[in-house]
DNA sequence: GTGGTCTAGACCACC
DNA sequence: GTGGTCTAGACCACG
C-alpha cells in the first residue's frame, strides 16, 4: 500500500485516499481477494486521522470496491479490479474535460492548449526518470 | 461582459466571475481603464447575490486587476491586461498539470495520456461549432 | 487658491478641499471678506466634479467659515481666520493622537515612535526644499 | 488573543482585527505553528458577526498569515514572524507619513509639529500608566 | 467541532 | 447612482 496524501492539495484527504487505493487495484498492487490494511494501520502510516480513513473505506464500500470480511477485515472484492480501470480512466477523462472547457472560455486556441498540455506531459516525466 | 456561471460547479460562484472577468481582460472583451458593471448590475444579470459579486471584485482589486473610481465604479487597471495574458495561460497550465499529475499516479502511459486528451479536446471543438 | 487634490488618498475629495481651504484661510492665502472661486471654476481648476465642490462649500458655510454674499458668491467670514488657524491645529493634533495610538497597540516603544517620527519629519522637509 | 475593536473607530472591524493579530503575531503573542482561535470563538469574544471575522481571517490567509488547516482550523504560518514585524512598523511610518503630509500644507513649521507630537506621545504613555 | 460559501437585507459615505 | 461594511442565518465538506 505505497503511496502518500498531500494534506494541501485542495483535494480532500479521504478522497486523495479513495483515488489511491482504486489506482492500485486498477494496476493489480493489490489483488482482488486480498486484506487490505485496518484503518488504524494505515492511518499511522499516512499520519493522517483515523475517521478519515475510516471515511474513504465507507466510500469504497459503496462503490463496491471493497466489502467486509467478517472478524478479520476488508478485501478487494471480485469485480473490484475491472471496474477501477474503468474509472481510473473515467476519472481523468473528466479533469481533462473540465480544464479543457476551462481552457476554452479562456479563448485560447486549441493549438495552445495542446501545445501547453505536450509541454506539461514533458516536465511531468523528465520528473519521472 | 458576456458570460455566464454554473451555480453547480463546484468552483465557488466568486471564483469563476473572478476567473471570467480576468479572462475578458486578457482577450482584450473589457479595455483597460474602462468601467466594469456595477456589482448591482452584474448581480442582477448573473442571478446572483450582490455580495458574491462585491467579493469577486474585492479579489480582483486585491489582485491588482480592478482599482475602484470613488462613487463612479470599478474601472480595469492600466497594467491589468497583461497581467491577466500572463495569468491565463498559467491558470491552465497549473491545471493540466494537477491533471497529469494525478493521471501519472494512476499508471496511465504517457501515450494514453495523450490519447484521452485529444480525443477530450475533439469532442470540445465539436460542441463549440 | 492653489493647492491640489489626490482623489485616491482614502480621504475623501470634499474633505480635502473642505481642510485645504481651511488651511488657507489660516494662513492668510485667502483673506477675511475676500470672494473665493465658484463653485464650476474650483471644479474645473481641480479636476473633480461640481457637486463636490458644491458639498465642500455647504460644509465650509455650517462650519462658518464661508459666507453667501447675495448675487455675489462665497467670501470668507470675519471670525474665521482665527477659528481657522485653531482647528488646523486641532486636525492635526487629533491625527497624530489616532496614529499614536495605533502605534502603542502595535507594542512599538516611545523611543521607537519617536525615532519614526523624527526620520520621517526629515524626510518630509528634505522634498519640499 | 487579548485585544478589543472599537466599533465607531472609522477603520473597519475586520481591519481592526486584521492589524491586531498581526501585531500579535509581531510580539510574538501567538506562535508560529499555533492555531488561532476559531472564528466563531472569536466572533464570540469580540461581540462581532462571524462573518466578519472570517472575513479577516481570509485577508490574513492572503497575507500569507494565516494557513488553513483543514477540519482543525487556522495556524500562523512559518514565515509570518518576520514579515509582521516589518509591516507593523511599515504601518505606523506610513500612517506618520500621512499625517505628516496634511501637517505640511497647513504651515505649520516642523517645530511646531515637534511640539504637537512631543506633548501627545506625554499624554498617551500618562493614560497607559 | 472546523472553515468556506452564499443569500438577504440593512446602513454608510461618496459622486 | 456607486462601492464598502456589517449582520443574520443557512448549507456544505472536512476531520
Amino acid at each position: 500500500m505505497f503511496f502518500s496524501i498531500d494534506p494541501a492539495n485542495g483535494v480532500a484527504i479521504y478522497e486523495q485516499i479513495v483515488r489511491q487505493i482504486k489506482f492500485a487495484v486498477a494496476r493489480d498492487a493489490v489483488k482482488v481477494g486480498e486484506l487490505i490494511p485496518s484503518v488504524r494501520e494505515l492511518a499511522r502510516e499516512l499520519a493522517v486521522n483515523p475517521n478519515t480513513v475510516a471515511r474513504a473505506y465507507r466510500q469504497l464500500q459503496s462503490d463496491g470496491v471493497l466489502i467486509t470480511v467478517r472478524g478479520e477485515g476488508l478485501e478487494v472484492a471480485s469485480a473490484a479490479r475491472g471496474h477501477c480501470r474503468r474509472e481510473t480512466t473515467e476519472i481523468i477523462r473528466l479533469r481533462l474535460r473540465q480544464v479543457l472547457s476551462e481552457a476554452r472560455q479562456s479563448q485560447l486556441t486549441a493549438t495552445e492548449i495542446s501545445k501547453l498540455f505536450e509541454a506539461e506531459l514533458k516536465s511531468i516525466e523528465k520528473q519521472e526518470s
